[in-house]
DNA sequence: GTCTATAAGGCGATAGAC
DNA sequence: GTCTATCGCCTTATAGAC
């Protein structure tokens, strides 16, 4: 007795984790559709059953991507103290571990810029612009006297450069993302 | 009487001019030999008498943009005192200058990554190695005790990040160089 | 739902005129 | 040196069989 409504839809599924991989690794315009589909042992023509075009199946992705992204650092911030601080040290965390993640639909964010796809630019923008809500809510929170939006992008920047430079065993996500937040609370505190 | 030597390859130049422009935008997959030499008001073909292959033309902006990285860091350096931190400070303003700078052959080296163009990933590789060591150097000269690669790729992940998010007017290279050092070195001097 | 075959167009690169 | 014309290939996307 198989579970009843479970893999309605494992094929769509197989698709968006193969194209996530590839996206991540070689960029959009380099990633074929040809190269989605032999990697599920599909036939060239049938993605387009389950995606109307390439762009669509990227925009799955993107959004797939944004919502792990939240979840990882909202799993992190449930479980935080209340100090802003604090806080932000969890989110980095949660985003740091996202990043990290073996699964590849959040790094498609990184790797991925909106102008990549200028057919999809502004759903793109639009998919990312929640993530960035979030995070523009912690650092306002920090009541520090410093551009917010600002502060918030270079935190950003420093945390996802670790995919470029991360090794497994010689850093953890929590490490990282407790040095970068020490590194960007004390001088800000004196001033 | 025109300078005699001058000007001995000038659409060569105008075609790295615009191929600089279109990658940095773009990205490299996504511009075409026929974006580029439209650009310039050349025929599409015309671009292969000065590079043998769109690949070549690549790694013609590549050495350029490093170049140009190198020069803007050094100067910066020439000008600043011994002080190891006052240097870093110096190579970080420098650096912020090149990437921010309307000319864009640096932001290419951002934009575009090795594994973009697999069958010249080594080349470009070896481009970006030339720069690097110039920061290992630098880090080195701070005596402290962290892993210096980390330090380096954060510092620059960060820096590079500003060509997100840098807007006219509202910060100089100067001021988020002298920003992001001072974030990086209080800490790290207490411990 | 997936297959094969193919349409329609864009790409990098070449050839030969000028 | 630059042009126009074109080759050969690969791409996205479609059509119709199964």
């Amino acid at each position: 007795m198989p579970s009843p409504k479970r893999r309605q839809n494992n094929r769509s599924v197989a698709l968006l984790d193969a194209a996530a991989q590839l996206f991540a690794e070689q960029g959009y315009r380099a990633t074929t559709i040809r190269d989605v589909t032999s990697a599920v042992g599909m036939g060239p023509g049938s993605s387009y059953y389950h995606f109307k075009t390439k762009a669509d199946l990227l925009l799955a992705v993107y959004h797939e991507g944004v919502s792990r992204v939240v979840e990882s650092v909202e799993r992190r911030l449930d479980a935080a103290p209340d100090d802003p601080w604090k806080r932000l040290e969890a989110a980095v965390i949660g985003h740091v571990e996202a990043v990290l993640a073996p699964s590849a639909y959040a790094r498609v964010i990184v790797r991925v810029l909106p102008d990549d796809v200028p057919e999809i630019a502004d759903a793109l923008r639009g998919a990312r612009e929640q993530y960035e809500a979030l995070w523009r809510r912690l650092v306002d929170d920090l009541g520090i006297d410093v551009d917010a939006g600002l502060f918030r992008l270079l935190l950003l920047g420093a945390a996802n450069s670790t995919q470029v430079w991360f090794r497994p065993g010689l850093q953890s996500p929590e490490q990282i993302g407790a040095a970068l937040v020490t590194f960007l609370r004390e001088p800000l505190e004196k001033s």
